[in-house]
DNA sequence: CGCACGATTGATTAGGGTCAATAATGGTGG
DNA sequence: CCACCATTATTGACCCTAATCAATCGTGCG
């Protein structure tokens, strides 16, 4: 089920049925991985395209003395390491989180996928530039924020992220990470984060029942920790690449467009 | 004189006399900014690419309150942002340290030369997914490095950076950036960044006169800071594509090559 | 039911921040 | 070549955020 990488491009332009039936096919396998389970390796030969159906993962890197830097979470849609074959070997893990259902798309696949369909492999350059842009302002948010505002920041972009796929309801998104997880994150200690966590409790920001967040108000949690969603690119840029648009190149029958 | 792209793209592979003949001729005419002048805005619409060919320049992104923080340096030989068209505008801004002389390639003239020369593509694709690994590095700096060892591991990074690009002489590089700079960089504040430059002075670990840094022995800068080159992708990945090699496509006349 | 792992709390410490003043530097015009 | 000014670098005293260490409490699950 592409299901989340299909509204996640979506997010960027409108795709035509072919589009996404071409994106159902070539994400259909899954493979899974049990949490704390790595799904590659650093060291690792780049050899596949790796894209989320489901559950969580993340980024990270071990110091040599072996603290641990989680570099990004990675959520059902979301896509790892196009153009990566160029490297001889990975620089970073990715490690599941919770159980993770993985598309492993074969390079050749993918080459071929963005051959024959441009507005597809527009989307997922978008997709990739966002990711970039996620990953700078990480370094915004470890260099310059507070714990209180480092926390709300990273609350606030993974709520946006998982609307941006379908997984929030109401105001309410599931987080299955642990504190330690979060803590590793966001450069604090797991002690810290929770204290953290407490204060934004406290003042009515969030709302925590098991792994499930509640966030009553997102402006205001926005405005908390200076929180600027340009990043995010959520404005369907691409919109003039819209599938069935005048200025796109329409590839599907209007009125035939499948069901998301 | 695109000698710095030049000489940092055939980090990852040897180029033909041809392939640096395109390259000097897009990057012919050089604009120049004045320090702290800024390159391109927050909000700017991206539209052309630029690589810096002297001087120093870095990416920052301002807070509301005011606060800065630089999310990466630029040195001569870098290049920014091939595939930004497709976003509607830029989330961080771009500002010239010192000095800074930059060929701004139109999109058009990029995406010809992209599309003619597969080599150059292919290494420029590898400077592109370097940037992405620094930028991973620097949230792993951020996050769980000490100020000391966060400074001696930036040093690291920028002295090796300038090597690739020729800017190093013995142990020696210039550094032209002010602590308040380092400050922005590293997430401390100008007065901790200069107390902590004294302390690896103090132990010996680098010399300073002026803007020049001098790194007496590496190996130790870099065991202090927990360095592990390998993000820089620094050992001539993509060796197969050299021009002349067997598995290239030659499209030079042996001995022709271009002096560097 | 008991066992892990994760969350929470308390007491204490330390790494960096803040504020404020002073000393170098370097570029400029005369 | 020098005086002047604005940056930039340096130092000191003090403070505060977040780390550390060490229990204890919950809770999901076999």
């Amino acid at each position: 089920m592409a299901i989340a990488l299909i509204r996640k491009l979506e997010q960027f332009t409108r795709l035509s049925a072919e589009d996404k039936q071409v994106l159902t096919e070539i994400t259909g396998r899954g493979r899974v991985f049990q949490p704390r389970e790595d799904l590659v390796q650093e060291g690792d030969k780049p050899s596949q395209i790796n894209v989320i159906l489901s559950g969580w993962a993340c980024r990270y890197k071990q110091l040599e003395d072996g603290r641990r830097s989680i570099t990004g979470f990675m959520v059902p849609g979301d896509l790892c390491d196009q153009n990566i074959f160029i490297l001889r070997q990975m620089d970073h893990s990715l490690g599941a989180i919770t159980l993770v259902t993985v598309a492993e798309i074969p390079r050749a696949a993918f080459e071929e996928l963005t051959l024959k369909h441009s507005r597809i492999t527009q989307a997922l350059w978008w997709a990739t530039l966002v990711e970039i842009a996620i990953q700078r302002e990480w370094t915004v948010n470890l260099g310059q924020r507070s714990a209180f505002e480092r926390m709300a920041h990273l609350l606030c972009e993974l709520y946006l992220r998982l609307q941006g796929v379908g997984l929030t309801r109401e105001n309410s998104c599931e987080i299955p990470v642990t504190q330690a997880e979060l803590a590793d994150a966001t450069g604090l200690t797991a002690v810290h984060v929770n204290r953290t966590l407490q204060d934004l409790r406290a003042v009515g920001l969030i709302a925590l029942k098991g792994k499930t967040l509640t966030i009553p108000n997102l402006e205001a949690l926005m405005q908390a920790s200076l929180f600027n969603p340009n990043y995010l690119h959520l404005d369907r840029e691409g919109r003039h690449l819209n599938a069935n648009d005048i200025n796109g190149v329409p590839s599907t029958i209007p009125g035939r467009e499948a069901p998301l």
